[in-house]
DNA sequence: AGCAGTTGCAAAATCGATTCACTAGCCGGA
DNA sequence: TCCGGCTAGTGAATCGATTTTGCAACTGCT
């Protein structure tokens, strides 16, 4: 403000600059000159005292498990537009799925003085914080905490409908890792829907991503498609007898086709396979992926917004869940059932 | 500080709290009882109130062009390991190479009061801040910037030797996207490099990612393997007259490779096809790529230390360029030339 | 003229730390 | 005794804004 010493006194130049509504008694002559100073001297008002006084800092936390392309980067890619039309910047940390971090960052964001949090991907239950939360795909109902998630009951129903319009009866399906939180959700949506459906369940058929020593702790990389490969692989030493399988993600399909191709099955033609999530490269691997597409940008512009709502008004209540709908994709990598095809040759070598 | 009111001076708790020198003459019982105090009421100093004082504020800004998973990811891991360690955040920032924001950002996050700058595959020549700044992969010698680089005269030497130990003679070339700093750097290494090892560039085999009315600002996605598939299909349709592929990168030589198959081709049968970064998906690719692998998570590292560096110590001269050492995969893409193979076939259609 | 209400601005408090300048008390040596 | 130096702190300035309070001058109304 020193600069600003050739003239008036601080408190008109502070009005002036924030256009303040108490400063309606200041001619617009004063103003012009004020703003024609600061323009002129390239005045910048100071992040920290001003931060200071007013108590925010203008910016948010982002805690996700990390950088993965398919998911990170299209969630935030929505929630980055909201955050700059605000403009909010944001301070990222990545928890890589240890607790301690998931503990700990949350903790030096807020000494940060940050004045909100966006959890992707990671579980409320373990955080405490002064400060208004929004977490996406997480379903913890905590106090003060908007979750953002998909319907995972649609999303089943999409999935589920489409294969067996194609004749598919005997569907494998991957469960997701522990660590996700979508991961026990989408099962019980499959449960239900299978109910619902009537569909058998057979539990041979079920196979998870992290099984058999395998979790997220040990090497996990989300681009990895190594997730899938490794349980399609163990399914298929042990049965051939399905004709689709629903994979947990997109980077999992991927893998699981390479696994079934490493088998000699071809994907259609054997055996059908859906994604989950539509990242971009689902539309470029061969075959291209038939995949549940969850709405991630417009969950991250959703979050985002839900996030400042509840910064600029603390007291007001906010849904403590806000439900986003899927779309089903139909590209190469599912087809009609050959009937009975697997099963015939799954006999054949006994 | 207020809570400390019930028994000492604010002065002697800031000197035991930051263990400053002049703090010696102070007595290590009085120390424990502040230390405790602090302990037991959970005291945390104000972000702002000691940022304002000490005029730092103990983060960085990062400008990327995306949050892409192959490059971006894999520098900011090393970044953030070093940062975290010197209890530092950042910022993010993504300017999606339009010339308007990589001029902006800078401007907004010096306002955000940011100690230092790092710019990830962004050129420092329209970026004018009086903070230290660390470009990886960006080769303008501004003054007060450091450049992390790659030796691209050896990743282009240890490429070609091994095409050319294939058998290879017949070699396209891929150059890089204008916007991105590398591309002309690689290209001109690619010119000595042949020059010095006689071999023999034809101009009618060299293609561009961002040629005809495709580039950076028109639906550019760093994930998207159309950036090799395009130019690669046009390569294909004037000829067929080389045994080996070189790319700018390895989405692009996924993109490259799917276009040959897509065009009857084999790989690594019928032409070889090296990338460049090794990213994750490399490896797992069909057939897995033959890549020249950046060194990246040690860019990021060896950038983030020559920054903190030197926002601790801002009158000291910095080396303005590091140079960093790639190194060759060699996997399933490159195979040994079959001699004249392609030539006869091409000579065949007419 | 007398009083209220508005206009146009300034002084000073405030936010919560860090840091500079000082001092009271005590001990030891000249 | 007197001075210097050490111990164990304290008081006040400082960082650079925002915000509260105050107040003189003017305007308008009766």
């Amino acid at each position: 403000m020193l600069a600003e010493h050739l003239e008036l006194s601080q408190t008109t130049v502070s009005l002036v600059l924030n256009n303040s509504p108490s400063a309606k008694s200041i001619p617009q002559e004063t103003r012009n000159r004020v703003l024609e100073a600061a323009e002129r001297l390239n005045y910048r008002p100071n992040y920290f005292a001003r931060s200071l006084r007013q108590n925010r800092s203008m910016s948010v936390g982002v805690l996700a498990p990390d950088l993965s392309e398919g998911y990170f980067t299209r969630v935030m890619s929505g929630v980055v537009q909201e955050l700059t039309a605000a403009h909010y910047f944001y301070f990222t940390a990545c928890h890589d799925w240890k607790r301690e971090l998931i503990e700990k960052y949350p903790r030096m964001l807020v000494e940060r003085a940050v004045d909100g949090f966006l959890l992707l991907n990671t579980s409320a239950d373990h955080i405490a914080v002064p400060i208004p939360v929004v977490a996406i795909s997480s379903h913890s109902p905590v106090a003060n905490v908007t979750n953002i998630v998909l319907d995972h009951h649609l999303a089943v129903e999409q999935a589920l409908t489409h294969l067996r319009s194609l004749g598919h009866r005997r569907i494998a399906f991957m469960r997701g890792p522990r660590a996700i939180p979508d991961s026990e959700f989408r099962w019980k949506a499959i449960q239900q829907v299978a109910r619902e459906m009537n569909h058998k369940l057979d539990p041979a058929l079920v196979i998870r991503i992290d099984s058999a020593g395998w979790s997220m702790k040990t090497g996990y990389h989300p681009m990895a498609p190594e997730i899938g490969y490794r349980p399609m692989q163990a399914l298929l030493e042990k049965t051939r007898d399905f004709t689709a399988v629903f994979c947990f993600n997109d980077i999992a399909a991927i893998g699981a086709i390479r696994a079934l191709k490493d088998a000699g099955l071809t994907v259609p033609g054997d055996v059908s396979v859906v994604g989950f999530d539509d990242i971009q490269s689902a539309a470029y691997s061969t075959p291209s992926l038939t995949t549940v597409r969850q709405p991630l940008l417009k969950m991250g512009k959703r979050g985002a917004q839900v996030l400042l709502e509840r910064i600029a008004n603390r007291e007001k209540e906010f849904p403590s869940e806000i439900v986003m709908a899927p779309e089903l994709v139909i590209r190469e990598s599912t087809g009609p059932a050959l009937p009975d095809a697997n099963n015939a040759r799954d006999l054949g070598k006994h």
